[in-house]
RNA sequence: AGGCACGUACGUCAAUGGUAGACGGCUUCCCUUACAAGGAAGAGGUUGGGGGUUCGAGUCCCUCCGUGCCUACCA
């Protein structure tokens, strides 16, 4: 990689030209337009940038996006935390991978060419197996993945040369691998059950791919009678068309109701079949009559019973869910729902419909087409769970990993669901997707192998069929964080970026994909694939709603782009952290103003930076001979500095941003470069002028890194304009790459330039102006008239830290002169306010003050002090809180009290001068 | 049906059991030579209701109300 050759891009055009034209506002699109093709290009992204081979290793791997899919939301508040994360560890020297890639999306993918060629008027099956993958794989080329290009706009740091696609042919044959070492082991079997099963679709599908809905129905109460009796035993159903299915019908062996009726035999109408009443726990005395129709074949609750009972299983329902044969001649062919009008029909022909009733209940839905699921008896293919499941239990009873953040609740939720787990179906009746490596021979023998070659030679032939079923598409995401490292070779990736570092994910499926992921990268590599699991909130549309495609109420990040620019969406979505939040585009507005402020005080820095140049070296200085604001900004950086990187060491985003939000508007904005602006401003090019503007970039500087991670693309393009030698700022674990904030060491916080004393002093010197600009709001006074100032001030302390800033109190407050002597001495006709410390400031108003509006204003004060003050005395008049609370605290509210009263006495004073 | 979260200013959200904050919005003043996407000052809360534990509760416990999510085989 040619490192250098990017070096002219930015520098040639930007650096080292502090007067040229920098507009008033920031436009986001001019600086996402560059930056993000160099860094790609020169391979900042790539973890070979890195030239220290004992750099420490960082590693995500994302989690694919269907190809089928676009950018939204989830995706974006997930992209920009993992974005956060690469970006600071990349800037703090790690060796950082985070890999990119898609899913295949097995079912999505088939729908979505599906509907593309039956509007060219040709059927799937028309075209056939061959020709339909090949379909899709052109289509995957033309418009899959246009992901890709969006996460390219969100500032996403992905190393592109290791992008995977779970179709890849190397990733299959992981798949395969995987799939074969398991049936091998006797982990995967063949079986015929009763299955989740789409009649839109055509597939089988898992347990978590069927949603349940609550739904709105009726209970039908049918009458069933007993042979040789005139008898009639009444069942309750929602579903009366499955009981032309029906082979029995169940009571509760302790239900005295029916206890004569176990045994006998029931007349099943409009059938004419003959159908035992068996008795069995499952069935509950209290609902409906008590009695359960039995239709093996078509309830999943039923189809255990039946083999608790040796019942027979008729099939009714065809995979079109439509009636078959044995449904009997007058409903063969009908669609399910009509089938359940005729039988309801037939029934109250014959008198056997006791009643039907409104009742509400859940109904399973295909998760992808909102299909009605029929539970019907087919051959899959099953994965058994124990012994993975025991991995994964025992790797988190014992190391307590993945680490799940937050902890609450979901390490109990993924801990419950493993306990609880069931066989997997792993097949499904799609074109799309792993074929499963399975082999029959002319005979029907079945053989397993990793390929065609393999399986011929197993079974001593080459007149083999391959099995139709594809793997769930859960199977190969599961392999995904050792398949895209090159398992099962040992390879430098693999032994490199394996285990991953951390998990950033949705809550949606620890299950689908997080647990699956634990279970078979421990059955596989004998590893975790994750240290940590980071599950974020999600983000709602402003009623509260899930965001959702059906619902026609999702905000796309792109449009957001647009109008705010991507780092004030970062920084929104990075604000967010692990709750639920409601979509608010102010919260965006507000930081796409924080850009513009950034964007401004850079522009200030640089309009007064000639003759200066970034210099880290200088904020290392310290000692008394620093003016105090230097001091107090070097203190604040480093404070900022060092509450950042514990921040994003707990994941805790939302910390991270508040924290750097407020260090650079109110500490570096509204503080620092008012006070350093008189020396940098200056005239004439002194020393002093040049100190105070190399300081000021050097700090923008540090600030920038500090909010790179978070906002890439203003931090890099204000960052090549300042002037400086470059490479000086770079990490030295890249050296000799083209100069870019990508690479920059992330600031370390020292701690010895954290300064307690100049926090207080500068905080003293905050409050003072405070208090007369609010007298000065207070009193109506025009920003323009000059005021003197007097401050009594008998503390020594504070008095000099006051004498030595009278220059920058007089320009904060536009005042005349500030006066500061140890006792306050001012004409009756002041305003006046006590400042903690005992100190008291007045200015004098003759002609302006309104007296009593003064008054009302001491007042006023006074008042929120004694509010203050009682409960205060409350506390302290209570023996059991000095007695048990801790000694500081009392100590700290006794303290708090006397200041309080000083300034009490104070106010009364003042007033009592008024009168 | 069970389980789990959540309920804080007008809005969106913060707050290791220790004086309830931020941003936006709102009010007043200011186009002060980085920024009106700005500056200064200000108003606004018995933290859903009720009980309890504690010297002290937004925070811990119980209960009720409201909202959301997850799990489940009640026909």
């Amino acid at each position: 990689m040619p490192y250098n050759a990017g070096l002219t891009f930015m520098n040639e055009r930007l650096a080292n030209h502090p007067k040229m034209d920098i507009p008033k506002t920031y436009d986001p699109k001019q600086a996402e337009e560059h930056h993000y093709a160099r860094w790609e290009g020169q391979g900042f992204f790539a973890p070979e940038i890195n030239r220290d081979p004992d750099a420490p290793v960082f590693s995500i791997v994302i989690p694919p996006p269907n190809v089928t899919g676009s950018l939204h939301m989830g995706h974006a508040l997930q992209h920009t935390m993992m974005d956060v994360l690469t970006r600071y560890k990349r800037m703090c020297g790690f060796r950082t991978l985070w890999l990119p890639g898609m899913d295949h999306a097995g079912i999505s993918t088939q729908l979505v060419v599906t509907r593309e060629l039956k509007k060219e008027g040709i059927a799937r099956h028309d075209l056939g197996r061959g020709k339909f993958v090949e379909r899709v794989w052109k289509w995957k080329q033309e418009s899959g993945g246009q992901i890709t290009t969006q996460m390219r706009r969100e500032g996403a740091s992905v190393d592109w040369s290791r992008e995977k696609f779970t179709m890849d042919e190397d990733l299959s044959r992981v798949v395969r691998e995987v799939f074969v070492r398991l049936y091998d082991e006797g982990l995967i079997y063949r079986g015929n059950r009763i299955v989740n099963w789409c009649p839109n679709d055509q597939t089988v599908l898992s347990d978590l791919e069927v949603e349940k809905l609550p739904q709105a129905g009726k209970l039908y109460y049918l009458r069933y009678p007993v042979k040789d009796s005139d008898q009639l035993v009444t069942v309750a159903t929602t579903r009366p068309e499955t009981m032309l299915g029906d082979t029995a019908v169940a009571v509760n062996p302790n239900d005295e109701r029916y206890t004569r009726l176990v045994g006998a035999t029931i007349l099943l109408p409009l059938t004419g079949r003959e159908i035992p009443v068996v008795a069995d726990e499952f069935v509950d005395p209290e609902f409906g009559t008590g009695a359960v129709k039995i239709t093996p074949a078509h309830d999943p609750n039923d189809y255990e019973l039946g083999l608790r009972h040796d019942l027979a299983q008729v099939v009714v329902i065809d995979q079109r869910a439509k009636m078959t044969q044995a449904a009997g001649a007058d409903f063969v062919g009908l669609d399910r729902y009509k089938a359940r009008q005729k039988v309801v029909e037939k029934f109250e022909e014959l008198g056997l419909l006791e009643k039907v009733v409104d009742y509400e209940f859940s109904i399973s839905k295909c998760e992808r087409c909102k299909s009605v699921i029929e539970p019907l008896v087919s051959t899959q293919w099953f994965c058994r769970m124990e012994n993975l499941r025991d991995l994964a239990l025992d790797l988190l009873a014992r190391e307590k990993k993945p680490r799940f953040v937050p902890e609450v609740p979901y390490e109990k939720i993924y801990r419950n669901w493993l306990e609880n787990l069931r066989d997997w179906t792993i097949s499904r009746q799609l074109w799309w997707g792993h074929q499963i490596p399975a082999w029959y021979t002319a005979e029907g023998e079945l053989v397993v192998a990793r390929n065609f070659e393999e399986a011929a030679a197993r079974a001593g032939t080459d007149k083999l069929t391959q099995d139709p079923d594809v793997l769930d598409t859960w199977f190969s995401s599961a392999l995904w964080p050792f398949s895209t490292l090159g398992w099962p070779e040992n390879t430098d990736d693999l032994r490199t970026f394996y285990p991953t570092s951390v998990l950033v994910t949705a809550r949606d499926i620890i299950f689908l994909w997080v647990s699956r992921m634990v279970m078979m990268g421990l059955k596989f590599t004998g590893e975790r694939p994750f240290d940590d699991v980071f599950v974020t909130g999600t983000i709602l549309d402003k009623d509260g709603q899930r965001m959702s495609k059906t619902k026609m109420n999702g905000v796309d990040p792109l449009d957001v782009f647009d109008k705010y620019g991507v780092d004030a969406t970062r920084l929104t979505l990075a604000a967010v952290g692990t709750t639920d939040i409601r979509w608010n585009e102010k919260q965006v507005e507000s930081y796409r103003n924080f850009a513009n402020k950034i964007w401004n005080a850079a522009r200030f820095c640089l309009l007064n930076s000639e003759g200066a140049a970034v210099d880290p070296q200088i904020l290392k200085a310290t000692g008394s001979d620093l003016a105090l604001h230097d001091r107090w900004i070097l203190s604040r950086l480093n404070k900022t500095t060092l509450e950042v990187r514990k921040a994003l060491a707990e994941y805790d985003f939302h910390q991270a941003v508040q924290t750097l939000y407020h260090f650079f508007w109110d500490d570096f904005c509204d503080w620092y470069i008012e006070l350093i602006k008189q020396d940098v401003t200056a005239e004439a090019a002194t020393p002093r002028r040049t100190e105070a503007r190399t300081r000021l970039l050097s700090v923008l500087e540090q600030a920038l890194r500090l909010l790179h991670p978070f906002m890439p693309y203003i931090t890099e393009d204000l960052w090549q304009r300042l002037p400086g030698k470059q490479d000086e700022r770079m990490h030295s674990a890249y050296r000799g790459a083209s100069p870019t904030i990508m690479l920059a060491a992330f600031p370390e916080s020292v701690v010895a330039l954290v300064d307690e004393r100049a926090e207080w002093e500068m905080q003293a010197v905050i409050d003072l102006v405070s208090r007369v600009r609010n007298i000065r709001s207070e009193m109506n006074i025009k920003p323009g008239d000059r005021i003197t100032v007097l401050v009594g001030a008998p503390d020594d302390r504070l008095r000099q830290v006051l004498t030595a800033s009278i220059d920058q109190l007089m320009r904060l407050t536009r005042a005349a002169s500030v006066n500061i002597q140890s006792e306050l001495s001012a004409p009756r006709a002041s305003a006046r306010a006590v400042l903690a410390g005992g100190a008291e400031v007045a200015v004098p108003l003759e002609g302006l003050i309104d007296f009593d509006q003064e008054r009302q204003r001491l007042r006023r004060e006074q008042e929120k002090l004694q509010a203050e003050a009682a409960k205060l005395n409350a506390q302290l008049g209570n023996p059991q809180f000095v007695e048990r609370a801790p000694h500081e605290r009392v100590d700290e509210v006794r303290v708090r009290i006397a200041d309080i009263e000083q300034r009490t006495a104070q106010l009364n004073q003042t007033l009592e001068n008024l009168k």
